[in-house]
DNA sequence: GGCTTTAGGTTACAATTTGATACAATTGAA
DNA sequence: TTCAATTGTATCAAATTGTAACCTAAAGCC
């Protein structure tokens, strides 16, 4: 799914689970190699496929002419990205670290001819796309800096989060202005904030892409999800 | 489709078509009436129907325990509410202005075996909701307070405006509080903003429910759609 | 009818958060 | 090593929010 901080205290078994990407037996998937800074799509071009990240990180954005942007979300291995509107897609979609994707078909998200369970797999990834995105539409709208920021790091811990010692440590393959722009806010914002959770004991950094998670209780208390 | 304020100005043929309502012959429809103050559904309800509105107004809305609230979207005539994920609604639905609804059993959805044809209508319907939730996503996270009331204000004139002279009126069945917690501001900002429109004469109220557009061109201006 | 109550809306002003600007430090690539 | 890009820090400005008072209209009650 995609990384897009939920917050589903009133949601009884609240755990929305990603499911294994579909593989078919004797690997007979048509997966291709993404590269750091290929883009796969563009807002406007007409959507032939949805992509199936396996490895690697992808970004989704919109961009105002004055150049203003929003990162709508950012592509973990398991998510399904790319679904059009109209036969078209509506984001642009960069790579930012380099893996291998799935290209589906539309017409496999279209149709349940061909393969109803690849059907059923795609609209289930979609319809949890929804819900997904109505949980950051509450972090975007509602949520203070801090607490944008705590949630953002707690999502990737329990998402791509490694065990390291007693802690968990977590990669950042976006930059801070990505991560500014996901939350609505700016690089400096971003910056003093995730400075102040260091001062807090909270974070360490080992260098700005490679974070140790120190007190994730704190954290989720910064981030008032629970 | 759902009032969330689109921009496209990158996306050639911008326009996102609304379907008319799916209307068997002889009127052999399964629909009902809703009342303002009646609830569709709540956050955690297991889901088993979606909801197309065929007149009035509901209200999608998640809120956090300490009671910050964020409306998700405003259904309005020819949109599809409430699509579930893992088998569950995602948030609070509110009727806010009586009028009829279709309930569409939650198979048609999940399955194309008994009615292709509304299937792929309910799958079309969720694929542009996910384009303009992240329309709404840019307008949450990088727009200026202003900015956000005069798109939202431009979005209903496109959608539900009613010509009166040569001018465009519209209804805001919603209160403040709802526009505030749909745009991520708060109440007096929105009280503040629409204030701010009139002394430039680019509204009128003729009370805090009715307004009329008299400079649409302006309140383009003001969106930074264009 | 006239009164009170209540919810919603508006306005003014103070407080606070966030953004803008500028610049230093660090990192990674050439 | 040098350069460019990114990140971090500090200061100041601006936008938005918070607080509180007041207004208005509708609803309920006597």
């Amino acid at each position: 799914m995609y990384v897009t901080l939920q917050n589903n205290q009133n949601i009884p078994e609240s755990g929305i689970s990603v499911p294994k990407p579909f593989m078919p037996r004797r690997n007979r998937i048509f997966d291709r190699t993404i590269q750091t800074g290929q883009m796969l799509f563009r807002e406007g071009d007409e959507a032939f496929s949805v992509f199936e990240v396996l490895s690697g990180v992808v970004r989704m954005s919109r961009v105002m002419q004055d150049g203003r942007r929003q990162v709508i979300a950012f592509g973990y291995p398991g998510d399904v990205i790319g679904f059009p509107a109209e036969g078209r897609h509506h984001s642009d979609c960069d790579v930012i670290s380099t893996g291998r994707i799935i290209v589906h078909k539309i017409d496999a998200l279209k149709s349940s001819e061909t393969n109803p369970a690849l059907h059923d797999r795609l609209l289930d990834a979609a319809l949890r796309e929804i819900s997904q995105m109505q949980d950051h539409f509450l972090m975007l709208g509602r949520k203070s800096a801090p607490e944008k920021i705590a949630s953002f790091l707690l999502v990737l811990m329990e998402r791509v989060g490694r065990p390291v010692g007693n802690y968990t440590q977590i990669d950042l393959p976006m930059t801070r202005s990505d991560i500014a722009d996901f939350l609505g806010l700016t690089t400096e914002t971003v910056s003093r904030t995730i400075t102040h959770f260091r001062n807090l004991g909270v974070v360490e950094l080992e260098n700005p892409r490679s974070m140790v998670i120190l007190k994730p209780e704190e954290l989720s208390d910064l981030s008032h999800r629970n």
